[in-house]
DNA sequence: TCTGGGGTCCTAGGACCC
DNA sequence: TCTGGGGTCCTAGGACCC
């Protein structure tokens, strides 16, 4: 129903009934859902902390874990500082917990039965990532029954895969995702359109969608700790502060967001990266860590059928300085050996610094290579592929800084002026 | 918080085109 | 020869998310 005054699109978001949906402790459930002897116990899936396993990181900490100080992306070592192995500890002096690899085909596999009851729920789902999704549910129930069509949804994963999550209702996407975090786990927290401001007000500013910990702290630095501060705050100001940016997060702790529940598109880019040791940073561990790297993105763009056009390393040097080097080239391809030549050339800006974590990415990615062979656009620019195929000098082989050669064999606008 | 891996989007300057 | 405006592409860095 449009109000007077009102744009219909507007009116439509308003009544808009977002569900989004996050599992409890995710890969430490799926564990013990094969391993019931973890039940009511600490869990740590993550990696590195076999012996002679010199880094890694917590991936999740289950909530009997995360009491005793362990959370998500902390160092193992810590981890194991706090809750020692119960496999390796005295088991009456100190508290222990169960350490378990990230096991991700398995977590996968329990995610997609996960979905698939999702999909039973709503028209439109997207999932944005292993372990969490948003729903949009406008056209499936309505305010008054939506907590019970909701607790459904929960009861069913539960019974049938056996996990628990936690849910989020609200009018938009960004509230919803507040929303499931209020009450973990196995929480249900249900925001009606009038109530969204006055839920949002008393959170900290962190809480609201894309505020990470430098916005946090400069906007502490401009007295605004709340999303009820933020919310208040002058929107001209946040604009000449933090750009477009700015005006996002005041609209999204008003309790404003546009966005629609989409399905999650295509990658734009696809990417490995590894951390080393302190001892593997010399020139020729590094280089071999980049070939394996290269092979293995490569590796991953073919399974997805990707093409790719530009080629990029990441150089993560001490104390945590990240610098990118990308190369276009004149068009898409599928070549692990240029991914290869291409990354270990650009690597060699970096030869005298100090390496601690080194990563590989393709971008500018084409899937469509049936498309493309019927759009025939690049059986015509097939040259230029053909020149970077064919040359293995490959520097010579790449797109000047600016030059577009791509369009070399096409009418321009150009032609007609 | 001394920091794992895989992503997204925005900004800003320079080169180049018309 | 100098100047201008509008636009795209490329590259590097930054911040954020899960």
């Amino acid at each position: 129903m449009s109000r007077p005054g009102r744009l219909p699109v507007e009116s439509t978001r308003e009544d808009r009934i977002v569900c989004h949906v996050d599992m409890d402790c995710f890969y430490a459930a799926c564990e013990r859902l094969r391993e019931p002897a973890l039940r009511d116990e600490p869990v740590i899936v993550g990696m590195g902390y076999e012996p002679g396993e010199t880094s890694g990181a917590v991936a999740t900490a289950s909530y009997e874990a995360r009491e005793h100080g362990v959370e998500s992306a902390q160092s193992i070592e810590q981890a194991l500082e706090l809750l020692p192995r119960r496999e390796t500890a005295d088991p009456d002096a100190e508290p222990t917990a169960y350490y378990r690899p990230v096991d991700m085909p398995y977590y996968e596999d329990v995610s997609e039965q996960v979905r698939s009851i999702l999909a039973e729920y709503a028209d439109v789902l997207r999932a944005v990532s292993i372990d969490e999704a948003y729903l949009d549910v406008t056209d499936r129930t309505d305010w008054e029954s939506v907590e019970t069509f909701a607790t459904e949804l929960k009861d069913e994963i539960a019974e049938t895969v056996g996990v628990e999550a936690s849910v989020g209702v609200a009018p938009t996407m960004s509230a919803a995702k507040i929303a499931s975090d209020y009450d973990k786990p196995d929480g249900l927290t249900v925001v009606e359109p009038g109530d969204v401001r006055s839920f949002l007000a008393p959170l900290p500013v962190a809480a609201v969608h894309e505020v990470g910990p430098k916005t946090a702290t400069e906007l502490a630095e401009m007295g605004i700790e709340t999303a009820g501060d933020l919310a208040a705050a002058d929107p001209a100001a946040l604009a000449d502060r933090f750009g477009e940016r700015g005006r996002a997060i005041y609209r999204y702790a008003r309790g404003e967001d546009d966005r629609d529940v989409t399905p999650v598109g295509r990658p734009k880019s696809l990417s490995r990266e590894s951390s080393l040791a302190p001892a593997e940073g010399d020139t020729e561990t590094v280089r071999e860590q980049v070939r394996t790297l290269a092979e293995a993105v490569a590796d991953r763009a073919n399974r997805r059928d990707a093409l790719y056009r530009t080629i990029g390393i990441k150089v993560v040097s001490p104390p945590f300085d990240i610098h990118t080097r990308e190369r276009s080239l004149s068009g898409p391809v599928d070549r692990p050996d240029l991914v290869r030549s291409v990354a270990l050339d650009l690597l060699s800006a970096f030869a005298d610094r100090e390496v601690r974590k080194v990563g590989v990415f393709v971008s500018g990615l084409s899937f469509s290579a049936g498309d493309q062979a019927s759009l025939g656009e690049w059986d015509d620019a097939g040259g230029d592929t053909e020149t970077v195929a064919h040359d293995d000098e490959t520097a010579t082989s790449f797109r000047s800084p600016s030059g577009n050669q791509r369009l070399s064999g096409q009418t321009t606008l150009a032609d007609f002026r």
